[in-house]
Parts: structure tokens; sequence; C-alpha cells
DNA sequence: CCCCTTTGACCCGGA
DNA sequence: GTCCGGGTCAAAGGG
């Protein structure tokens, strides 16, 4: 607690010592009815610490001094498209997901003057935009077991991973598989233990979130989420839109450790780490890297087939449905600098 | 008791 | 210098 901060600087330690987590799977619903559905984005504190209010309480009570130096220069440039234009434009690329591999259809290169215009910063970073589909075990397995796919498959987003590579792909372990069958299997499969809700997205990993931040454009909410096992630091962000209704998933860093079993293996998960016979890794299976060296062939689906939910539950929903549809998209930064933040206290 | 989610506050970099 | 968006932390709450 107390060096906590500079700890994360480094960009590691911190949790190693204090996460445990377990991967157990149990679904479990629960609902708190909260009927705002635009309420809840509204917190708008996005910025608020940022710009709007900041002026003047600085740190909370119970805040030990942080002197925290971290440094952070994972800029994870997305580019953020409007929902009208990834419709328009995913419509066409619909088609081309039954017979053409999922990533061709959604790397495609959006033009819309909107695309531009919000693109245009974050196109500062280059990136190798891997798409990798069935990136893990479980992937497998559903594929094959999964029972049909969705009538409108083709209308429904695509269940892509995309994994964008800032430079090093050599680290990187994709497996792609260019079925479209793939669309059909729930993407992100968010396994809610009864307590912890630690989700299981692809990767199969555990991950807990850290925070959420409304965004405007496009609205909705940005969901930040970290690995929980110790050593790891791997992030992934979730994109969902007003209501809450998941868009994209990014996952930024590589994972140090393979993939927990969904099974419920307690608590070892974490701890042990269970080699999982289905890293896609160790399979060697083809991987297609296409070069995001452009904004525009980054590309955000948008998927409206998940009704809406609650808001603060969509988790087990979603899972249970397998309906969710949503771009994943890995973001490997070569150098997962931590941000910096000083705190003189 | 442990862990995860929620949420406000805060910092940083860029425009 | 200011505003804004993005990212993160940490307290509180809950299972
Ligand atoms: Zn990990």
């Amino acid at each position: 607690m107390e060096s906590k901060q500079q700890q994360q600087s480094l960009d590691s330690l911190e949790e190693a010592g204090k996460t445990t987590s377990s991967a157990d799977e149990e679904e479990e619903e629960e609902e708190e009815e909260e009927l705002n559905e635009v309420d809840d984005d509204d917190d708008d504190d996005g910025d608020d610490g940022g710009g709007e209010f900041r002026v003047e309480p600085r740190k909370q009570p119970g805040e030990s001094p942080k002197n925290e130096a971290r440094v952070k220069s994972e800029t994870l440039a997305v580019a953020s498209l409007s929902e009208k234009d990834f419709k328009s434009n995913f419509a066409a690329s619909a088609h081309l997901l039954s017979e053409v591999p999922v990533d061709y259809a959604l790397l495609r290169p959006l033009e819309s003057p909107n695309f531009k215009d919000q693109v245009g910063k974050s196109h500062q970073q280059a990136l190798v935009s891997v798409i990798t589909e069935a990136a893990q075990s479980q992937l497998q397995n559903e594929v094959t077991e999964s029972p049909q796919c969705p009538t409108s498959s083709s209308e429904l987003s695509p269940t892509s991973v995309t994994q964008s590579i800032s430079s090093d792909p050599t680290n990187k372990k994709l497996s792609l598989v260019a079925n479209t069958n793939s669309a059909c299997m729930p993407e992100v499969v968010r396994q809610n233990s009864s307590n912890r809700k630690s989700i299981l997205s692809t990767d199969g990993y555990n991950w807990r979130k850290y925070g959420q931040k409304q965004v405007k454009i496009p609205q909705g909410s940005r969901s930040y989420y970290r690995c929980t096992y110790s050593e790891c630091h791997a992030k992934k962000i979730e994109f969902s839109d007003n209501s809450n209704r998941m868009i994209e998933i990014i996952c930024k860093g590589e994972h140090n450790h393979d993939p927990p079993r969904r099974i419920n293996c307690t608590r070892e998960s974490r701890l042990a780490l269970p080699a999982a016979p289905n890293s896609p890794s160790s399979t060697g299976h083809p991987v297609r890297v296409l070069n995001d060296s452009d904004p525009s062939t980054s590309s955000r689906e948008v998927i409206q087939e998940t009704p809406v939910l609650p808001e603060t539950k969509r988790q087990n929903c979603i899972g249970s449905n397998g309906t969710a549809d949503v771009d994943i998209k890995e973001e490997h930064v070569d150098e997962p600098e931590p941000k910096r933040r000083q705190v003189a206290f």
C-alpha cells in the first residue's frame, strides 16, 4: 500500500503480491434494477477529473503519499467510428464474411467523413493488426460445439479477435482461423464466478476491472481490465455503447502465463497456471498479420444483437446468449510502459 | 476473509 | 495556458 504506486510504475510487482484469483466457473445472475440506461453513462466523470473540475481537491484522505512514478506509454490507438459508419460499411463486409476471413472484412478501410475525423488522432501509432480467431482453446471447442449460427449471421457482427501489434510480432502468438463459424460463436464469454466476477474472454484469461470511462464519441463507455494473474500485465479495454452493448474489445500486452482453464479449478488457476493444452502458440496455427499502419484499417464492429440488458450485469447474459458479437482486437505494445503519474504527497 | 465491481478523483499528453 | 480525452488508482460496497 505504501509504495505500491512505485511498483506500478515498474509495471509489475504490485499485483504480483496481492492478487490471487480464482477461476470458478459458475453462472449466477444477479440483477439490480437500475433503470438508467442513459444515466449510468452520464456520470461523465470521464473527464471530470481531468478537465472540467480539476480545480481543487488534490488528493483524497486516506491516500498515503503517493510518489508514484508511473511511466505510461501505452497509447493505444483505436480508430473510432461512428456506428452509422460501420453499419453501412459493415453491411457490405458482412457478406464477405461468409466467404472471406473475418479479418479482412473487419479491417477494411472504412472511409467516412466522420471516421476520418475521429480517427485522425488515433492514428499516431502504426499497429499491426492481427486477427485471431479462435485464439484460444475455448474457441476451438466452442466452434465445434456451436449448434448453429444465427440465421442472420451475416447481419450479426462477426466474432473476431484482432490483435494489434505495435512492433514486435515475434512474441505474439496468434492463431487465426478463417472460419465463418466463429462468427456464430459467442465471442466473449464472461464467466461469472459466484462472487467474483472474473471474466473469461476468448483468451480464457481472468480479468479484473480497474476502471471505466465514459466516452462521448462514440457515445458509450469504456471499461478497463487487467489480467488477474500476478505477473501478467495484459490489459483489456472494452467498448460499449450507450445501451451497454459491447462493441469492441481491445487487448493490450501479452500474458506471461497460460490461460487458466475454464473448468472450475478454483483458485489455482492463477497460481498454478495449468498449462493449457490448446495454447495457440504451441500449435502454430497459421497466423494472419495485417499491417495496420493505417488507422483506416483498424475497424470496429458494432453489435446490435444484444438486447438491452441492465447495465451492470450484462456479463452473465452475454455469456448465456452467446450472441455477443464483439470485435476483439489485441494490441501488443512492445513496450508497455505504464503511465507515470506523479503525485507528490 | 478474499476478491471483484463500481465510481469518483487524478494525472498526463495532445490539441 | 487551457481544455479535453484517455488511462489509472483507490475507497467503498458487495458477494
Ligand atoms: Zn495474463
